[in-house]
DNA sequence: CATTATTACTTGACATATCAAGTATATCTG
DNA sequence: CAGATATACTTGATATGTCAAGTAATAATG
């Protein structure tokens, strides 16, 4: 069914160009962060190790290695996150969050989840939501699969 | 259940920043057009009246108008679109799809579609795609009402 | 009908994203 | 172990998006 595709991605496309810029707004005005900003220290903040390397950053929340490497040049200035070569190999660098970082963090997230109950669950059902995550990871997957960000060689 | 929304909202926010912009670079790469440009002229060429106005293009695809402006002024450069004032309030201006740009899009939509295919229907169920037609309506419902891009007046 | 809002859009400065090319280190291969 | 290749990241140019302020036309109000 052609029809349904294409209702399928028009919805999705039109709630991810208006939901996400819209959530970003909000976390700009309660934390005066970015969006991007917030994302990256929401990730670093949940590691169990105290830092993780650049490309595996970026992998994780599905990012262009050059943009992370842009967003935390910007992030080191700012002082909210802190980068390190790595001891052994020395062409990866550590990411971590600062104090200041995680204190901005740590303020902003409960903030930033009521937002999200306000967009998500105030909307949307459980078992919506619960649809939502299994659509997510299967469209996930596909794309870890079939498009990865890594440039492949193309035989 | 926290857990859910929070899981929820991660993997929609991923998805949004992983397969829009995928799906943009499909259209670069088969059209020579970018991804904005695409759902432009998409909507131009849909269009049953001859011309839209800017105001309501840009909500139609939930932009701001800024962004629509600049967008159909390098489109218009590219001449890609026409924009022509509105005789009768000539505040407006009447955006319309060019024959070089009709040219492109129907070139372009049936390649763009095997791409949205590859990425939807191949991958979700025909109850998932109904789920998320479902679940995007919900949401942009509650944007629309709650959080409108156009600017209200505070109290 | 003059004044004040409001609307529709533009503009320019700035922030951010993307792309192609570059650098440095590490690894592989003969 | 020298040269080629791959990896991890940087850099800078360009494209794009966002924000605040501006302009011009219409509508509303006293």
């Amino acid at each position: 069914m052609k029809e349904l595709d294409s209702k399928a991605w028009r919805a999705f496309h039109k709630i991810g160009t208006s939901l996400l810029p819209h959530l970003g707004r909000q976390i700009t005005n309660h934390s005066g962060i970015s969006g991007a900003e917030y994302v990256v220290l929401v990730a670093l903040s949940e590691l169990k190790v105290p830092s993780v390397n650049l490309n595996r950053l970026a992998q994780g929340l599905g990012w262009e290695i050059s943009r992370m490497s842009h967003q935390i040049s910007r992030m080191e200035e700012t002082g909210l996150v802190k980068k390190s070569r790595n001891t052994e190999d020395s062409r990866c660098f550590d990411v971590s969050i600062t104090a200041k970082g995680r204190k901005i963090a740590e303020s902003a997230i409960p903030l930033q989840s009521i937002e999200i109950n306000h967009c998500f669950s105030d909307v949307l059902t459980h078992a919506q939501m619960k649809a939502l995550i299994e659509i997510s990871e299967a469209i996930s997957n596909h794309m870890k699969e079939k498009h990865p960000l890594k440039k492949k060689v193309e035989n």
